[in-house]
DNA sequence: TATGAATGAGTATTCATTCAT
DNA sequence: TATGAATGAATACTCATTCAT
């Protein structure tokens, strides 16, 4: 009824979460207190600990909580999957949502919990993905490379904080890596 | 290496250096503890602020301690230094001496002064000398573009974790970089 | 009184305070450690932290505490305004809040900022208060005299332990100081 | 034969404790690392440990060193007698030696050891000796504000820093505490 | 004898987390 | 349910002191 305190238990959550995401991304696991998260979300910080159970869950909630990705159909060939992946890495931090979950372990991989995980996804997910469309030998050697190239995209804009590729037109860095993926199918 | 020369000054020190570079390369700045550091070296904790100052000046100290780097002539192509950089890139972590400076930086990338530090030296020095080699258009987004691909090997690598590079033949790897880079020579 | 009265703010910090006067003004600031007076007060020694920000806050606090002082009229000349001072001199440590200020400090001066506080408050607030109540020549020598007269017997209480001052007839005190600081009204 | 390291064992003790009776001095016992006290004297920290056994011993040390005092006669009274102690307190710190071992023990009087010392010097040595010189009532009560008052002054400058006795006339300074003291004589 | 490398107990302070209300 | 007081384990760092040379 009173408008400030009507937060509902949604809300709440959803705005720890965004709050969770954006300090992670941007200081790390270690370097996040949960009460800075809580600030951020404007609540109070045991809230972490009722909706969450602890530091560790809330991080790992905010790994999964947003993957839409749609990545497209399974049936094209590698510069078709590397040019969907691009969207990816060109968009994100466009929203308010925060960084990609890669990123965000990327970020926090002291931790080895988080590790394993970003092994698995990576590994088992992307770079297997990226095997099947390649023919020939060295299928795997080719996706780790175009696995690097995206990876390190992502590297360089939101850890490095070069500012080439935000203020490039998306168009050429689409063609650029093209061509460098279309150089692996031999 | 078998009595550990308990009394040296600078064995101590090089020990903690090594400890220290494999520690924060593994766990990160904060997810490392000084003790686990001088306990690895097999040494009390305080000698490293006997020596180092801090568990701050202990990091920088590993940041700067090795890479003479030694990249070459500086007329080369963009192949050619990429294929340069390579080497740096393949042949890390063979020796006990720990990751590449770059890497650690990662790794802590939380702390804004490491955050600094990594932006600037690789725009400044690394993305820099490579647009230095790309003649035309787009000679920073070609030159990102590169160090992105070496950098995310990196972290495929040492982050990821992917067995990939590891286990390939240094020659094809070479080669694949190479068809990719001479890609972006328009 | 008797049931400390879990979860209470304020009287967790009074409790704080009271403890932390009596440690500093027993042991200085450096023979004081935290889990001490959180012990005395019987509570987490983080809690100082969070009531105070530090230990040297606490001592801040601790100084500025207590001390209404009402010094009395400005008009007075300077046996009157000695005997009040006395009152100080002789009422303290009657109740449990510790000693004076004065004495706190003066039992931490091996710390520069508290001496350079000590120094200001006495030289410019007790001494020169005091000046002004002498005529004539010499002003600042007797003030000094009676300042020196007065702070000795608090020292004398409070550091040495003399049993001479409270065992005293509290009137017959009065009576000797008033008779010395007579003496310098030449 | 070789002028710099040709200290012997007398001077160096020597040199340790000058160095320790400034220090302590000026920051108390809490507040002096043996380290600063060595490198005041020009030679290495264990030294101290070799020449006194401990930190504690050495200030011990430095507070038994001197003390020519030379009170004077006997059976003068409470006016000479305290203009003899006067010249303690006028003249101390004109030397190199440093302050009066009662200044040292205040300082550190967050010691319990020190405390007691300084209680027993003061109580059964210097009180006593004045008391000795009152007749009639109230002897300890006139010895101790006496006491107070030659304490207080050495406090005044050693502590607050009163800048006024040290540029005061000593003669002027003479005349004004033996005035207070012969009030005492009723 | 004297140097300096090594040590371990101690410090303030921070942090995630749990009670009580 | 949600607030904030309380907690205890962990951290970097300092210091007097000892051991080896």
């Amino acid at each position: 009824m009173n408008a400030p305190k009507r937060r509902d238990r949604a809300a709440t959550r959803s705005a720890l979460l965004d709050a969770a995401r954006r300090r992670f991304a941007e200081h790390g696991f270690d370097g996040t207190g949960v009460r800075e998260i809580a600030a951020d979300a404007g609540v109070d910080a045991t809230l972490i600990f009722r909706y969450f159970g602890s530091k560790q869950d809330l991080f790992e909630a905010a790994l999964t909580s947003e993957v839409p990705e749609g990545l497209g159909a399974k049936e094209t060939g590698p510069v078709a999957f590397a040019d969907a992946l691009l969207n990816v890495v060109l968009s994100e931090r466009a929203g308010d949502g925060g960084e990609h979950p890669l990123l965000l372990m990327l970020r926090s991989a002291g931790r080895p919990e988080v590790r394993a995980r970003l092994h698995e996804e990576v590994c088992d997910g992307y770079l297997a993905d990226l095997a099947d469309r390649f023919d020939g030998e060295d299928a795997a050697l080719r996706a780790e490379l175009v696995g690097a190239l995206l990876l390190g995209m992502g590297v360089m804009r939101a850890v490095v904080g070069s500012p080439v590729l935000p203020e490039a037109d998306p168009e050429r860095v689409r063609a650029r890596v093209a061509a460098m993926v279309a150089a692996l199918e031999s």
